[in-house]
DNA sequence: AATAGTAGCGAGAACGTTATCGAAACCAGA
DNA sequence: TCTGGTTTCGATAACGTTCTCGCTACTATT
């Protein structure tokens, strides 16, 4: 098919000495002098060797490569992880091999179990909000094979993982919303069994409790903007409407403020809204929206570094890293300004 | 370090049968019986088999992995494009690497030219908008290595390349503007040397000189929101300002909405603007911005369809595709209606 | 009964690299 | 001159798989 690529016997040859040698002086070990060194160097580049790395990857067991498992890359957070990983992998060496699942179960175990073990070094995996069963997992893990999780991570599992802390941000927003002056605060929750659901739906409950108020409605549904635009209905159907909404995600909460001016309702003056995650959109939707950054790069950078360092040695210590949040201030959150019409018919 | 995996040999060996016979059983190949065959799979699965991607790569020149360099994946089109790359892929049995360059020539030229080429079948590449040197990838063609750019691609070098119809989507817009009745039209362009760039722009001189109108402006800068909005003080600092922009892609058209809401200047009213790509941003903004859609999943599906075509056989022509653009109307190049406060201070 | 053909299997080389071991060459000290 | 130590290098086996051959056994044909 292609050309024949020039391999270290081809060097060898046309400088008379061994493969042993020419192996050794392009690894700069020991056992050979300087002379030919540059002399094996000089003569590669000029004959454009590449070292195959089927043939290293036998020998020693290990390709200098990891699989990132994930469930989509068509938004701002994983989009931001997965550039953390690649960068931190590629300072490294290492390559990155991208699979993504698309949220289905069927898809992630069929990917993690005929994902050949011999093809890359170790795993970094988001789960997708079907999974229940581990088992796929457990296994790699039995094997030994080096993993990670970041971001949704099973309970189940004993093995490293890195996440935002989600507790913290969710107790953030509410206290923020709290002291904003707003008093009947519901939730637009996650999938439920996600433990980032879990977690910040208990710090949106603790946060209540502790200034002794009562949740105004928890709704678990997906991700999307559409969810959150369809679960607002359901929530402002009862006869307790809430008065502002802590959202799982910001795209959830974009769906919430596009339901809010559909219904003619002043988005922070009348209901304040919240988000998680940061996106670039929140700064660009009106109003713009208040929510909880996440550090999504440095969890990509901090998830590759610790499953590199797991690869190196396996007596790597289990990690279990939580990255801090912060609150960021927007106009959906306030009240007495009249931010929703943003300036936009103010005539010159 | 990690466990032994099982290997043909010990699946020959619990078997009391040779080597060759498993590794023709596993590929369901001539010169094996039925019995046998069944056998040796049954135990393959039973002792947990999988085949070793480095042997067979070393034998048989050709690893199931492809390689993807693009400049970024933090945004709506690349994002999606990958998608489509990623699943065409994994139907077909390929695996994909990912390497981003973040817009660094000297980044694409590194990882291009330090690919391992015994590590991949073949190349899907999106160009830096600052590359102006193809060498590296010159050098992949003249190795017969299997390469197909899409997106931004190169003009000097002759290989396939899978794009959307840039010129035509350019006129669209351009068309739409004119008989939305504006007609003193400025262009957002992209960065220079970029081949989309230079299509857009001349579909939309092209579509000026046959309404006998004039250009309000061309500015080439790069493609965030940002620059948009740093080039929209230029342009409307003239004394012949512009009443409509149409911008190269989406992510500037939102710059320049920011700009004239700050500004105080009535979207769609007094000035109109259209986007290129569909971002889905364009729905949430306000005024939701009118664009031309990308087919962005498709290319990705079709750019990895054609590299895999010329992987499985060299004698694959070179393509050059095309795909169809699409204009979408919403309320940034839109008159009358008061679109830009969006029924955002209406009370119940 | 002799031959030819075929189905099923095994032995061994090969892919490109690294690791182990030993050999050669050189040098120093006695 | 001999011994011992170091430095530098080469031969060879291994990694797990596929491929080419050749061998055996069986069946069909004459």
């Amino acid at each position: 098919m292609t050309k024949r690529l020039t391999t270290i016997k081809d060097i060898a040859k046309t400088l008379g000495i061994s493969v042993a040698t020419v192996s050794r002086a392009m690894r700069d070990t020991y056992d050979v002098s300087a002379e030919t060194r540059k002399l094996v160097l000089d003569t590669a580049a000029k004959m454009n060797y590449r070292p195959n790395f089927n043939a290293t990857g036998l020998v020693k067991s290990g390709t200098h490569k990891i699989a990132v498992i994930i469930p989509a890359i068509t938004n701002y957070y994983f989009s931001t992880v997965i550039t953390g990983i690649q960068e931190y992998a590629l300072e490294h060496n290492y390559q990155v091999m991208l699979y993504l699942t698309n949220d289905s179960a069927y898809w992630e175990t069929k990917v993690v179990r005929e994902l050949s073990l011999s093809s890359v070094d170790g795993l970094l995996a988001c789960i997708t909000y079907e999974t229940a069963d581990f088992s796929h997992f457990q296994e790699l893990i039995e094997a030994d094979v080096p993993l990670v999780f970041f971001d949704r991570v099973p309970e189940s599992v004993s093995t490293s993982v890195v996440v935002q802390d989600d507790y913290t941000g969710a107790c953030l927003a509410t206290e923020h919303l709290i002291a904003q002056g707003y008093s009947r605060i519901a939730h637009l929750a996650g999938p439920r069994g996600l433990n980032l659901t879990q977690q910040r739906l208990q710090g949106y409950l603790d946060t209540l409790k502790k200034h002794n108020l009562e949740s105004y409605g928890v709704i678990h549904s997906g991700f999307s903007d559409e969810n959150g635009r369809h679960d607002m209905g359901i929530l402002f159907n009862s006869t307790s409407k809430p008065d502002a909404i802590f959202s799982v995600n910001d795209r959830k909460a974009f769906g919430a403020i596009l339901w809010l001016r559909e219904q003619g309702i002043l988005v922070g003056e009348e209901v304040g809204v919240i988000g998680f995650t940061n996106d670039p959109i929140s700064k660009i939707i009106t109003p713009s929206l208040s929510t909880i950054a996440e550090p999504a790069y440095e969890i990509g950078r901090k998830s590759c570094e610790v499953l590199i360092k797991h690869i190196q040695k396996q007596s790597y210590p289990v990690q279990e890293i939580s990255l801090p949040t912060e609150l960021i201030i927007r106009a959906s959150t306030q009240r007495g300004a009249d931010f929703n019409t943003f300036n936009l018919s103010k005539k010159r």
